[in-house]
DNA sequence: GCCAACGTTGGC
DNA sequence: GCCAACGTTGGC
């Protein structure tokens, strides 16, 4: 334990959203809803089923759940905040490994937590930075395990749904394995062909996607232009 | 700083 | 199950 306290995926906390737009006249009014105290109590929804996801999303990205043939290795890629996390906080760490907590994302986390396999290679992608970029190879030092943030109050990844007993969300461990020979940017993958389906571009914001072993080659190559 | 995209909540 | 409100991500 290096007692760390840092969210790789930062929740970004101090930010306040601005107003929302008036809505058309059209719509109708809507009861106000319940207090933030209220709202902290309910109950989630139940994560959806990487089977289930897979399939709503009509996508390839189910494949990364299916059983594996033996000796396969599968790649990802996880983004960081640099400010909060970057390839050099990992390389600086004790042997070069960390735990990457704070994914509070159910499809984020059902990569990490039921895609991800020891050994699997990852792309470290440093966003909200400049550049906006690919920057590093890492590998799963260990799968997914309760990631005990969520159980501490004084922690921001702070959940009180999660608990020890039934936890939520997880973690794996991450270790630095190369520095990309240079860093493959947004801009260039997607210039890419070969990229234009990659996860990172194609759903959502997500802190954690698969990539193909494909993908995982052209990004390698653009690195070495 | 802006805002599109997307996830979640919860009233109905 | 729909969908408005609202929160967050993260590129621009």
């Amino acid at each position: 334990m290096d007692g760390e306290r840092s969210m790789k995926r930062r929740v970004v906390s101090a930010k306040k959203s601005a107003p929302r737009k008036k809505l058309p006249a059209k719509k109708k009014p809507v009861a106000k809803r319940p207090a933030p105290a209220k709202r902290a109590a309910a109950k989630p929804k139940l994560a959806a089923e990487p089977s289930q996801f897979a399939t709503a999303a009509g996508g390839p990205w189910g494949k990364c759940f299916l059983p594996r043939k033996a000796g396969e290795r599968r790649y990802w890629l996880v983004k960081s905040e640099p400010e909060v996390f970057s390839w050099d906080d990992l390389t600086a760490a004790t042997d070069r490994t960390t735990h990457w907590d704070g994914v509070r994302n159910f499809a984020a986390r059902n990569f990490l937590r039921d895609g991800m396999k020891h050994g699997d290679q990852v792309f470290f992608y440093h966003s909200m930075a400049n550049p906006q970029a690919i920057v590093g190879i890492c590998e799963v030092a260990r799968e997914a395990y309760p990631d005990y943030t969520a159980f501490d109050p004084a922690h921001p990844g702070f959940d009180a749904e999660s608990s020890p007993a039934k936890p939520t969300w997880f973690m794996v461990d991450l270790r630095a394995v190369d520095k990309m020979p240079s860093p493959v940017t947004l801009p260039m993958i997607k210039r890419a062909k070969a990229l234009a389906q990659m996860a990172l571009l194609r759903i959502g914001r997500l802190s954690v996607t698969p990539v193909t072993e494909r993908e995982w080659r052209a990004v390698r190559a653009l690195a070495k232009e």
